[in-house]
DNA sequence: TATAAACACTGATCTGGGTCAATTTAGTCG
DNA sequence: CGACTAAATTGACCCAGATCAGTGTTTATA
């Protein structure tokens, strides 16, 4: 089985076992399927230009900047977040390898979250114009960024859906298979993973209170769906959780 | 001023003054700003193939369904939803004259919510290959497209820190600006306007119950920011009602 | 290996808004 | 018009989860 097993709080280091290969990148694959042909190397170099890399809590990007740049992360994670005037946040999404960030802002030119680095992330850094450009080309990468888009509003609709109508049971169960689900699709373990989000992060992506996250995991694990080694968790029961998630 | 004047419940009628022109349509704009040199007609005529008219209550199309059409709304109202497996639904969007339906899921080929008509509602329906076919021609009807679907994204995302952070309050008030903008931008009173949803539809999409939503308006009236006679608002401190939104 | 600083967890109490139960007000239709 | 029906409103009560106030536990740092 395989299993995340990047440091807790990790160090910066090389790049780990949490990586994905360009090829495997959404944006980078071009719409062909998972089973790809894979694509032409030189192509994908040309969508990313620089590597950068950030650590732990830094700011990747600030609501209100002109976007310069969208990102695909190679290893690590960030999250993207809106807050209210008097500073009350939700976190809009967890992005791990493979995901691309700013997408939705293309159009306007303007990065509408904040993102800020869960742990030492490695990203791509793809300047827009060149991938507007490149996007004119290549009908592939069209309907690819076309897909990621659709992808995101699908993301979102299910997220309000969990925001204004779930308990907070119903809440961490689809979070729990939610994150299991994205880990399996990239090739780790869908039973057991390294959470990269602190139990606060959670709770401001569910919409509910710290505590509240804390008490149901405990709650889980002593009904025996999970086992909840802090930020290591154990799925040990996926169809009663499952059931519990109502969608 | 221009006010929304059709009638309350509004009986099967011919296109009335809540109607948008077909170069004022989202869809339809293909890229071009709004003060544009209005769209090649003949182009027009080939995105939108058939009209159809679907009477208040009635579903235009279920979740789950295969995706035959797009459908841009020519007058009318539609509500789109997503709902458990025990029955809560949440409203994803409420959507009015010159709005698309269905976009986010052209690239699955599956409606991923329900939509419902508010009141009596006239369409444009749009196949969905026939749409394609005539983006891969037409680099400004791509980048509206992308421009909407940007759009979607950037409203869920304010829709989800809503839904996740805000009080009853707050939720109200920046509903209420909310349409009162988006009249606005299809030229109708910002100030006065008829909901074309009841004070249930009105909790299910802003995540409270709908006694909540009375009991909040009726507070705003008694506090002098609108004048609530039923489905009829009129904003009486758009400035007061801002400060309130808490964005 | 101390010490500090996050982070995770737990218990006690409180409350915004949900739920339940009428009542009132329109809109519809014979 | 008057009866019927759906929607809107109001009041009383209740509860899921927030908030407050700690106590453990792990990581980071000296």
């Amino acid at each position: 089985m395989i299993t995340l097993t990047h440091a807790k709080y990790d160090t910066p280091t090389e790049i780990d076992c949490n990586t994905v290969a360009c090829r495997n990148c959404g944006i980078c694959r071009l719409g062909t399927p998972l089973t790809a042909t894979h694509a032409d190397p030189r192509l994908l170099e040309r969508i990313a230009k620089n590597r950068r890399q950030i650590k732990r809590g830094e700011l990747l990007y600030g609501m209100g900047e002109p976007l310069k740049a969208l990102y695909a992360i190679r290893s690590g994670s960030i999250k993207t977040y809106l807050s209210t005037m008097d500073g009350r946040s939700q976190i809009t999404g967890f992005h791990i390898a493979g995901d691309p960030i700013g997408l939705a802002d293309l159009t306007t030119g303007t990065y509408s979250t904040e993102a800020r680095a869960l742990e030492n992330t490695h990203l791509c850094e793809i300047p827009v114009d060149h991938l507007q450009q490149l996007a004119e080309e290549l009908p592939d990468l069209r309907s690819q960024l076309t897909h990621l888009l659709c992808n995101e509003i699908l993301r979102l609709q299910k997220l309000t859906l969990l925001l204004g109508k779930k308990t907070a049971e119903e809440r961490l169960a689809s979070f729990l298979l939610g994150i299991a689900q994205r880990y399996h699709q990239r090739g780790f373990s869908s039973h057991e993973f390294n959470l990269s989000m602190s139990r606060n992060d959670i709770g401001t992506y569910l919409g509910i209170a710290e505590e509240t996250v804390c008490r149901t995991l405990t709650r889980f694990q002593d009904e025996g769906l999970i086992d909840n080694q802090r930020r290591l968790i154990r799925i040990l029961n996926a169809e009663r959780l499952h059931t519990l998630t109502q969608s």
